[in-house]
DNA sequence: GTTACAATGTCAGCGATCCGACATTCCGAA
DNA sequence: TTCGGAATGTCGGATCGCTGACATTGTAAC
């Protein structure tokens, strides 16, 4: 997350939409058939896979490392989000034929399959499960971006942080991240989110700890979450 | 929009990604091949075509009269959109296999093409072309749901007003909308409306009338909506 | 162990927006 | 033409979250 102009980290909540692990339209198999769609190409750290605005031929599934998406002029970086393997990223642009809404740039060693337009169309056209496969893997995107737009348009930032620590915790209640990184997964600030832990951990709900939440009280935090 | 609990009014942007009516995957022609993936179904005013929270078995296609998408309890209604002609809903619960998230009535009399999920499937594997139409409309869906979501984060009102009348006026340059419609679909209150609607008369931008707005100079409300 | 950096905790001030309340204006139906 | 509901215009108070500043605490590398 390093980098990230401070006045524009509400970009980044979108890493949960654009960039969510889950959005995982395509398995190893279908990659098999799809393989004379395109080809592996490798990148090398700080190296694009594509730039915002260029004519999108192509889409990308991240085998290895982490791309980072950006917005905006270099000078003036809007992160977006980062995605590591299983990731499909460029498929919206490349599909709608228009030019791609954000730059991907690897952020470490990258290997990725290059989908190339003209030879995925055919391809898809013949594999008619694996575009159906597509299809749902975008449209529960799109199911969860809406149901995203929800908590943030009129919920508090506590009900926010509540609802992200139930999503986020793992088999041992825990969050393993920095406040300022919720922050930014929210839209929110450092401060506002640190006022909200405070006052989960006041109530009982959770402990925090060194870039770690621990959640003692789930069903309290839905419960919490569900509130304004 | 009547009937809209007042302090809920933010829901109802959605209106503009779950309802617009340009969300358009299905020609009549493809239609037409689908047959056989269900029927034609007719809906007197107020009766359901499905409820939130049932198990999704079918989608529909509006072909004549309005829908209203809601969610919550009866008691309690959220209107989430009003779809017409040409809109399908249900087909996010559908593919993914989860339940409704929202409900969805006839305001008058409605006819639609229901799909039925079993009979759906087979013929869309017979059918990739259509598929991948479907799929590249829900992608383009996808993409303006996270670009609204870009501008309701850190856009303010006056901008999110200037960006809505860019896009919604029609060729006479007019908007024929209430500022409590405006209001609701960009989550906003009439009042902030109000106030930034007054803002951009006073700069000369448009004229107000009633239940319509006059865009006057369409180039420098683009600019007022690039702020922020 | 020291040291540098990252993360957390806390505070005050400020701006945008929401809310409730009310007066005014417009439109369409009786 | 009159009348009632809908839409608009305008206030002031209250709230939420942001910014900037700073002290404190934890972590890891040397």
């Amino acid at each position: 997350m390093k980098g990230t102009p401070a006045d524009q980290q509400h970009l980044a909540w979108l890493a949960r939409s654009f960039g969510r692990p889950d959005y995982l339209p395509l398995s190893p198999a279908d990659l098999e058939v799809l393989s004379r769609a395109g080809e592996i190409v490798k990148k090398y750290p700080g190296t694009h896979l594509f730039k915002e605005g260029a004519a999108a031929t192509s889409a990308f599934l991240v085998r290895e490392g982490e791309v980072d998406l950006y917005r905006g002029p270099s000078d003036r970086r809007e992160v977006v989000g980062r995605v590591g393997p299983g990731a499909v990223i460029g498929d919206i642009a490349m599909f709608s034929g228009q030019p791609y809404i954000s730059s991907a740039r690897a952020v470490g060693h990258v290997t990725a399959f290059l989908f190339d337009r003209d030879r995925l169309l055919p391809e898809l056209a013949r594999s008619p499960a694996i575009t159906l496969r597509w299809l749902v893997a975008s449209l529960t995107q799109l199911e969860r971006t809406q149901r995203r737009v929800l908590n943030l348009m009129h919920k508090t930032v506590l009900a926010q942080v509540a609802g992200l620590l139930v999503n986020e915790a793992d088999d041992r209640n825990e969050v393993a991240l920095s406040q300022a990184t919720i922050a930014t997964l929210l839209g929110a600030s450092r401060q506002s989110v640190n006022e909200a832990l405070n006052q989960l951990k006041r109530r009982g709900h959770v402990e925090t700890g060194y870039r770690l939440v621990r959640v003692l009280d789930r069903s309290e935090l839905s419960r919490v979450a569900a509130e304004d």
